[in-house]
DNA sequence: ACGGACTGAGAAAACGCTTTCTCATAATTC
DNA sequence: GAATTATGAGAAAGCGTTTTCTCAGTCCGT
């Protein structure tokens, strides 16, 4: 049996007996049934406003199979990414009365399909961002995931939309930006190695080198965070490159700090790119030239794909990719000598 | 009568049917009650895997009177320290096996008595941060929204703590080392007039005007955003004061961008600080000497107060006072000439 | 004035679970 | 061997809603 608190909520039952009607009833006024005569109609509003009564949203939900709830998985809340990610899919998720419930994995890929599932079953559909995942397991797992809309992943089994960014795109934008500046010596800081979005990169240089055999470029194990970029420093340096394309911002923003304690100047010794333009990417020192990727609008667009899916079921999952734009600034320039 | 949906998700009944028990037995071993004979749990226990059963929550949460889920109402998801809260709050009460829900009010302040009684409906506890509310209204909210933890608010009636960041004395730590490099022109560039740290900022300043009446202080008009300290800076300057105190961190870097515009150097011109110490504000240019408080720890340690009160609901409601730590960097030195 | 179509509201079932109540059956005691 | 106590599982109530089902009471046309 239920909780038995010391003063029990006010519930549907109250506003009945105050009112002299069933609890049908009250519920019908509620949610503005018209099959309700109007002076009974009134006497419910009354009582219900007396009491201060506001329907339970748990015994709604059970009734109804829905939450107006839609969750989200992420693997880090301080990735300012995730965090942009959040914010656009809650404001726009917000405009239609839905509320987001966030999983925040910490980066631990084994917790993923446990907190997928768990903040799913709680939920009306699932926001995915799991970029540790296997394609194996998100195969597995996708069926009973939704709706479910996937970032910066794909699945072919499931009906779920994959909002992606072009990464691969991205990179060869930077790359093609240093050659233009007369760098030949590249490399690149790579993200943590199982990251999708790291792969699309790495894929995006492959098709960079194959289209411009003469440019060196040096792959360079790294990670995703402030720090990763910071104890890259000397590694950096010793490939001897003159330009960096880092993993994303957080990580040209601790190379940039690195460089600095080092005495290296940028861009004059060595050019930097990032990859992201978060809101600090532009003053940061010297200012950072990334590729620009609208990742709040992602997260809108996230809603809106799964508000589609959450109310026809039947809709086309319409799968969308978001091109990067670059954005020079002044961590890049000349190439030295 | 409940949804009709097309294929049925697999219910407690499916288990008891296959495993040939009452469904109250199932229900038994799935909660690890030891009134059930071996045998027949593991047969339960079996089936349950078999049709790969996960009880539904809201159900569970109907009959247990609880959700496992937690609210936050903030104001803007889009500033670092309601981010910060946020990461500090759902890490921790992940550790204990909860969730949160979020409600971001945008800064629409008549919408935050709303949003904060609908979360709270929804969850077992709801975390308020609600800068603009008016005393009053938080006063007459309290008590419908317990158990409730308040961030950078008090109330008097209800048994909601609070967790409170001592701004009053960290701006006047920043104040006194700006004196203490000899300044004795200040600005204040305010944040939003009705926000309750603004207040408390302002209190300290008078505390410390009264301390120092040989220091003139001036009060600006501002805001909380990157933009307000952006278009500030024309203002600044006309002040003819060598040390501004700026609202907040990024209040801080909008003032050093505007600053760095108009060629004017800093801190060899014009002295800035910030406040928050968010992740950044050690990376800006010059670093900017600031304020740190220990806002993930804050984000903590609203789960534990919360946690206490949502366990023993007749613990006391501890109240606790974070102190910002003056963080001194390159954005501040000697008074000009 | 009588039967059929309408209105509108209460009774009851349903949503999916937990838990108390109840009562067989088995295990113990004298 | 009969009476008592454990043991354990099913029946049923309850959590707070929504919605179908049902059936009084009205209204209308003939």
């Amino acid at each position: 049996m239920g909780r038995r608190s010391t003063t029990r909520r006010i519930g549907i039952a109250d506003v009945a007996l105050l009112a002299g009607v069933s609890h049908a009833t009250v519920s019908r006024v509620m949610n503005g049934n018209f099959t309700v005569d109007a002076t009974i109609a009134e006497r419910v509003r009354a009582a219900a406003a007396e009491l201060n009564y506001q329907p339970n949203p748990v015994g709604r939900s059970l009734a109804l199979g829905k939450t107006d709830t839609i969750g989200i998985v992420v693997p880090d809340l301080s990735n300012p990414t995730f965090q942009a990610i959040l914010r656009g899919l809650s404001m726009a998720a917000a405009q239609d009365g839905y509320r987001v419930l966030i999983a925040d994995s910490s980066e631990v890929s084994s917790e993923e399909a446990i907190l997928a599932g768990e903040a799913r079953r709680r939920c009306d559909g699932l926001v995915l961002c799991a970029p540790r995942m296997s394609d194996a397991e998100l195969e597995e797992l996708a069926p009973s995931l939704h709706p479910m809309v996937l970032i910066n992943r794909s699945t072919e089994s499931a009906q779920a939309p994959s909002l992606m960014v072009d990464y691969g795109q991205g990179i060869q934008e930077l790359a093609d930006h240093l050659v233009s500046l007369g760098h030949t010596r590249l490399a690149f800081l790579a993200g943590p190695a199982r990251s999708a979005s790291n792969g699309m990169r790495l894929h995006g240089l492959e098709t960079f080198s194959a289209a411009h055999p003469d440019i060196e470029v040096q792959i360079l194990e790294g990670g995703s965070s402030f720090e990763a970029g910071h104890e890259a420093a000397d590694k950096v340096m010793a490939t001897g490159a003159t330009a960096v394309l880092a993993f994303n911002d957080l990580v040209a923003m601790g190379l940039l700090s690195g460089l600095h304690e080092r005495g290296v100047r940028v861009p004059e010794d060595i050019s930097v790119t990032g990859f992201d333009d978060i809101p600090f990417a532009r003053y940061t020192t010297p200012p950072l030239t990334t590729a620009a990727v609208p990742i709040t609008e992602l997260g809108q667009q996230a809603w809106h794909s799964m508000r589609a899916l959450i109310q026809q079921a039947d809709a086309p999952p319409t799968p969308s990719t978001f091109q990067p734009q670059l954005e020079v600034r002044g961590s890049t320039g000349p190439a030295k000598g």
